[in-house]
DNA sequence: GTCTATAATATGATAGAC
DNA sequence: GTCTATCATATTATAGAC
């Protein structure tokens, strides 16, 4: 297999993966978006080559032209749908002033989470359904880039915790897992008349900070 | 190229779906079984008939004296998935004393479905990941299922909250949505070394109810 | 109830013209 | 960079013997 070069962004090529062009994809960055969307509609083994070529408008032979294979598109596309959303949450972070108390910090991660996965929806929701369905030498690979962004996220909460206010009582990692979980399954719900994303990262945040039962003293 | 390695894992002694039995599954069961197991691990459109039959021991002949398709197949995998779930928890929750306080009913509901969800973990897993796999007229068909099981959930956070102790603020819809995908979550990542399912549905509930941060009232 | 064949189709990938 | 073939396999499903 030989790859030429590791997958790097083309300045050219600045695709509707980030969602502030307007001009429509071309060539490498059009097959990808196109691969994202159907891999998520309809899975990763009933994604035909031919299904992307057809819907790009182009024909089996010129993929081959942009990608040595199937499975290097798949992974390009998983790739994305981590690496995307982890950028914007760390930049999100580190914009806030290096004081900022545990509910600022939780809810500014919480809101650039959700923005990037759902703005991202192809790619984010094509790595949560198609994850189980690729060979295991892409899975393991993938699994490197979603155990670095699960760290950020444990280093985030102990940060917060450093802060004294959180019940010793509470299992750190298990809160992040259920967390992360809370945060990923509202692509498969989501939609803009249910609630803004603003409302969910808000709604989310309390419910994790104070819980469900009322708390006289706030 | 998709080459499957011929996993020759023997898994005759694995529990089927009837929990109940002993002696290893026969005919039907053990093709439901099967299916359970290799779409959760392989994918619905990944997962051939061949496959499942060489994993029973016979021919792909013979799987079609039991199903008609393997869309029949994978709509009853589906179901199971789902029914047997809502079927514990509704039996954990009836179980219950009438005046239980929100805490317990809450609890009770949790360590059921939890239970259940990684007790079924070849069902319910192949539910959560080959959903988006499936052809559409299944998928219509299931979602019906799946949404009775979520209004049941909703009425039960109703009657928790007619306790009067939940802070009105919060929104028991989303509150609900983001409960149940920490739930189900866990079949990603759950193994009985990082906790047992006791300690998941404790610390669920705690966390749910009371919240991250400290509160001196308790 | 299970088997052996086999039909009809779809797939990932390649070669080579333009 | 895209096209038109085409290859070698794998797929669901069926027919009919035992």
């Amino acid at each position: 297999m030989a790859k030429k070069q590791a997958s790097q962004t083309r300045t050219t090529a600045r695709a509707s993966v980030s969602a502030d062009d307007l001009a429509p994809a071309e060539g490498r960055q059009l097959i990808l978006d196109t691969a994202a969307r159907l891999f998520r509609e309809e899975g990763y083994a009933n994604t035909s080559l031919r299904d992307i070529a057809a819907e790009c408008g182009v024909t089996t032979g010129s993929i081959y032209h942009h990608f040595g294979s199937k499975e290097e598109i798949v992974t390009e596309v998983l790739r994305i749908g981590v690496v995307r959303v982890a950028e914007e949450v760390r930049r999100a972070v580190m914009s806030l002033d290096p004081a900022s108390e545990a509910r600022t910090i939780l809810h500014a991660a919480v809101y650039a989470h959700l923005h990037a996965l759902l703005e991202l929806q192809d790619y984010t929701s094509a790595n949560v359904r198609i994850f189980g369905q690729v060979p295991p030498s892409i899975r393991e690979k993938h699994i490197v880039v979603r155990d670095a962004y699960e760290t950020y996220w444990h280093k985030l909460l102990q940060r917060c915790a450093l802060q004294g206010t959180f019940n010793p009582a509470r299992d750190l990692r298990l809160t992040r897992l259920f967390l992360i979980n809370a945060l990923n399954g509202s692509l498969e719900w989501y939609r803009p008349e249910i609630a803004s994303i603003q409302k969910l990262a808000h709604e989310l945040t309390e419910l994790f900070l104070d819980g469900l039962d009322a708390n006289p003293r706030r």
